[in-house]
DNA sequence: CCACATTAGTTTCATTTGCAACTAATATCA
DNA sequence: TGATATTAGTTGCAAATGAAACTAATGTGG
């Protein structure tokens, strides 16, 4: 019996009776992300101590400074309640600066300070060199044959 | 400049002064498992009433029957606290029975009801379309390239 | 211009999570 | 055999999460 992705596909075409979850694509992903963010986030939590939402409006706010926090939101997959009270935090330990915009006074304008900057940049190479550990062990053929494939498999989960 | 994976290599290999969270692949792997995990958790919530730590477990004991909660916490990737959580409400709702080892009474003994059964049953065509809908949106080839690709993925993380 | 709808962001509250402490059973070893 | 350690599983508690209510600002149709 030929095995696909965790589909046991018997010769009749007929309902096997048991599903092995260790070969269940939403599982397998599910736990490597949860094993690789979770190792990932102890690193910087343990340096920086910022939290993983923290770390992903940082590294937001790094590509768009003076960018609002539903923007944020929507860049880094967060919902807005986890970058209000992520923000408060950042702004609590001095990494980001939140003011208002004056032509729009619902929006918030979001900034590292400098402080945060230098966390940031000190940041970047620890993360670089944290995927590095993972993109190490594919050939680059297969690192961009990844990137395709879990591209083509999140078009398909927005989607639906 | 070229990218692979979210990193930016510029041709005299100095360090970039940003990353693109949307490239950095721990942060794709999340969102992608957190798509896909909590889409096909609103499934099997809505019909059967079960969580997803409950879809392992009951996913588990469908391949180890009579096994113990530590063995289903090794092979589904929870905690002991979520498993034994999860069974306390799964014997709740009579889907599982739960006893004790008459030879090591420290461990317990679990099993799905002939009512988990049904359930059980019904959840895996259930669970089987929902992944061939992501499966089928690559090729055998691809799909086949994935698993080795995912699984080369998580023997690193594992390792650390 | 004013009532009403919409949008941005915060706060509240109920649920989920996970560590740590705990209980109970078994193993170890003097 | 009896003190101590280890293992299985549960419970308690504190932090994280997320939906929904809320506040404040802006947009819109009459």
């Amino acid at each position: 019996m030929q095995k696909v992705l965790g589909i046991k596909k018997n010769g009749d075409g007929k309902a096997p009776d048991a599903l092995n979850l260790r070969d269940f694509l939403p599982y397998r992903l599910a736990t490597l992300a949860k094993e690789i963010s979770t190792s990932f986030a102890i690193t910087y939590e343990a340096r920086f101590g910022i939290t993983i939402p923290q770390w992903r409006v940082m590294s937001t706010l790094g590509n768009f400074p003076n960018c609002s926090a539903s923007h944020v939101a929507e860049y880094a997959n967060l919902d807005k309640v986890q970058v209000s009270r992520a923000v408060s935090g950042l702004v609590e330990m001095g990494y980001v600066t939140r003011s208002l915009d004056d032509r729009d006074r619902r929006n918030s304008v979001l900034r590292l300070s400098a402080k945060g900057q230098v966390i940031y940049q000190q940041i970047i190479p620890v993360a670089r060199d944290f995927e590095a550990r993972f993109t190490e062990v594919l050939t680059s053929e297969e690192n961009a044959q990844l990137d395709i494939l879990l591209a083509r498999l999140m078009k398909k989960a927005k989607r639906r």
